[in-house]
DNA sequence: AGCCTTTGCACAAACCTTTGCGGAACAAAA
DNA sequence: TTTTGTTCCGCAAAGGTTTGTGCAAAGGCT
C-alpha cells in the first residue's frame, strides 16, 4: 500500500483534475458530475483517503480536541469520571488529551498553557489540593475556551460546573451514624481551600446539630488527603481523652488508612468505631468491612461536564455559566452498623 | 486582553515587517538584527504570542500527539501504567490522547483508525480480550506510524513490545504456594487468545513440576477475567472431588472475587486456601488479608512504553522492534503464609 | 569611481483543506 | 449570429508556520 498519507491533491493528480474538484465530489457537491464523482470516490477508497485534520482544524480554527485536567488519573474516581468524559467526547467525535496536575497547582497552570497553545476546544477541569490563587483561569475567560469544573470547583459564577450535594450527603453520613448509634462523631476533613472540604464540613455540623450533638473542635481534623497524614490524624483523633466512637472520613485514601490505624489499634469496625466515607463502589466493597459509604455517580459526573462543554463549544454565543449538581447516594454496608450485631 | 489567538502575521502587522522576519527574530537568526529581534520579542510577549502547534503541524507532518489505546482506564494497572506513559511524554512535549477499547477488538480497530486519521506521532496499545485476528495491525505497518505493545501484546517481530516475564512470574508464585505448604494448587486463567494466559499457565506447570506436582486438568480453569466468572469458576473450583487447598489468580479482579466466594463458603484464607495473583501495590494492601502477589512495576511498564515509542518517532530511519521484559517482584504477604502461623 | 561582500530584510512555496467566484464549453432560445 | 442559460470544473484565498532564495542598501576595498 501507500507510505505516505494520501492527499487531496495525489487524488486530483491522478485523476487529472484539480483538487477542490476532488473535494467537492468527496462531499456530493451538485458541482460534479455523477461519473466524475464516483471515480473520485473510487480512488479515494482504494487509495484509503483521509482528509487530515490538521489541515481541517487549521481551516476551521477547531481540533476536535479537548483537554482534561485532573489531579490524579490513578484513582478509580477520576479515572471512572474520566471515563465518563471520553464516551460522551467519543460520540460527537472529539479526542480527549488528559493532563494529570499530580494534586500540584503549578502544574495544573502548565497544562492549562499547554492545551490552550495545542488551541484544544475546551477544557474539563478539576482543581488540585493546593489551588489557592484562582486568577490563572483568567487566561482561560479572556480566551474565550470554553471550559468546565469538575467536583473541585472555583469562580463558578464564570465557569459551568459538575459537582454532587456535598452538604446534603454530608449530612446524611452524619445522621446515619447517628441513627446506628453512635453519639462521638469526628470528621477527618482535608484543605480549606478545597469547596468539598467546606462543603462536607458544613454538612457534618449540620448533621450533628440535627442530631442534637454538639460541635467539638477537636473531633474535626484536617489532613492533605495522603495516606500517611491520614494515618498520622487518625491516630491523633483517636488518643484524645474524649475519643470519638465513629470517624467520618473525606475521601478514600483518609477511610482506608484509618482502618489500617484501627485494626493496628486493635480496634474493630464497626462495633468499637463506626466508619463512612465518600467513596466508590468497586473500593467500597473491596475492604472487609464493606465501608458504608457516599457513593459518588463518577461516570455520569463525567458525562454531565462533557455534555455541558460540548454544548458550550457548539453554541455561537457564549452561554451563562451552568451549575449542575448531582445526588449522591448513600450506600450502607457493614462498616457503619453497630445497631443490627 | 486579545480575544483572539495573535499569530506571526499579527505581530508582523503592527510592526510594519514581514511574517517571515517576525518568526525568524523570534528565534534568534542572525539574519535580523538585535534591535529588530528586541522589539519583534517584546511585542510577542506583550500580546502573549504562542505559536500554532497546528499550523507546525501541518508544515512539519507532526502532531506531537500520541494515541494509547487500553482495554479500560478504570483500573489501577492500566491507569498507572498511564500515569507512567503521560510523565514520560511530557518531558519531551507531547501530548498523550487516551481511548479505552471496554476490552473489544472491534473498538480497540475503531480507536486505531481515529488515531491514524488524526495523525497521531505514534500509538502505544494493549490488547482487548478478545483480540484475535492481528490483521488490523497492517494498517499501521503499511503507515509508518511507530507502535508499541505492553502487557498484551501480538506481532513481537513486526512491533516493539514491554512485558513482565509472566512464565518466571507465575512459576515463581507456584513455587512460592509449594514452599508455603500447599500441595494442591488450582490456576483460574484467562483467556486462551491473550499471551500473559497462556505464558502464566506456562509457568504455572512449569512451577508444578519443578516442585514435583502433577498438573491436573480440573485445577485449571477459565475465565474472562470479569468479576462474575470469577466468581462462578471459584465455585466450580472449589465444589470438586479434588478441592485444591491454594488458587493462583491472573489478576486483581479474579482474586478479589475468589476472596470473597471462600469467605462466603466460610474458608479462611490462608490457613484453609492459599491465595496469591498478579495484582498492583495498592489492591493488594487494602484487602484483608493483604495478598500475596507479583506486584506489575506499572509505571516502569508506562516509562518504557512511551521511552521506546519517542526512540522510533525520533529515529530516521525505521528501528527494528525490540522487547523490553521487565522483571516482576513477587510481594509476600499474608494471603499465603500458612507456615507462619 | 567601480566592484565585492556583508547586512538585513521580503517573497514565495509548502503543508492540506474548504469554498466563493469566475469562466469555458455547450446547448437552446431569440 | 447573438444572447441566455446550464453544466462542470479550475483558480485563488485563507488558516499559521518555516525556510530557501532573492534583493536592496551599505560598507570596504582597490
Amino acid at each position: 500500500m501507500s507510505r505516505k498519507r494520501v492527499s487531496l491533491k495525489d487524488l486530483a493528480n491522478e485523476l487529472g483534475v484539480s483538487i477542490s474538484t476532488v473535494s467537492r465530489a468527496l462531499k456530493d457537491h451538485y458541482d460534479i458530475s455523477p461519473e466524475l464523482t464516483k471515480k473520485v470516490k473510487d480512488l479515494a477508497h482504494a487509495w484509503n483517503y483521509r482528509p487530515n485534520p490538521i489541515a481541517l482544524g487549521l481551516l476551521k480554527q477547531r481540533t476536535k480536541i479537548i483537554g482534561v485536567i485532573v489531579p490524579d488519573i490513578v484513582t478509580h474516581f477520576f479515572s471512572s469520571i474520566f471515563s465518563g468524559i471520553e464516551s460522551g467526547a467519543k460520540e460527537q467525535g472529539y479526542h480527549v488529551i488528559i493532563s494529570s496536575s499530580q494534586e500540584s497547582h503549578a502544574k495544573t497552570r502548565e497544562s492549562l498553557q499547554n492545551l490552550l497553545d495545542l488551541r484544544a476546544d475546551g477544557l474539563i477541569v478539576c482543581l488540585a489540593q493546593d489551588a489557592e490563587d484562582y486568577s490563572d483561569f483568567d487566561l482561560i475567560q479572556n480566551s474565550e475556551v470554553p471550559l468546565v469544573f469538575f467536583d473541585r470547583v472555583c469562580r463558578t459564577e464564570e465557569f459551568s460546573s459538575v459537582v454532587i450535594d456535598n452538604i446534603e450527603a454530608a449530612r446524611e453520613l452524619t445522621v446515619h451514624l447517628f441513627q446506628n448509634g453512635y453519639r462521638s462523631i469526628a470528621h477527618i476533613a482535608g484543605p480549606e481551600n478545597l469547596n468539598i472540604s467546606r462543603e462536607r464540613i458544613a454538612g457534618y455540623q449540620k448533621g450533628l446539630s440535627e442530631c442534637g450533638l454538639s460541635f467539638k473542635p477537636e473531633h474535626l481534623v484536617r489532613c492533605d488527603l495522603s495516606i500517611e497524614q491520614s494515618a498520622i490524624v487518625t491516630e491523633k483523633l483517636m488518643s484524645q481523652k474524649d475519643v470519638p466512637d465513629a470517624i467520618f472520613g473525606i475521601n478514600d485514601t483518609v477511610i482506608f488508612s484509618a482502618m489500617k490505624v484501627l485494626r493496628r489499634m486493635g480496634l474493630k469496625v464497626p462495633q468499637d468505631v463506626g466508619l463512612v466515607g465518600f467513596s466508590d463502589e468497586f473500593h467500597a466493597t473491596v475492604v472487609e468491612p464493606n465501608l458504608t459509604a457516599i457513593a459518588h455517580p463518577t461516570f455520569e459526573i463525567g458525562r454531565e461536564a462533557i455534555g455541558l462543554l460540548l454544548d458550550e463549544i457548539n453554541s455561537r454565543t457564549p452561554k451563562p455559566a451552568k451549575q449542575v449538581i448531582l445526588k449522591a447516594k448513600l450506600m450502607v454496608r457493614e462498616s457503619s452498623s453497630r445497631i443490627n450485631l
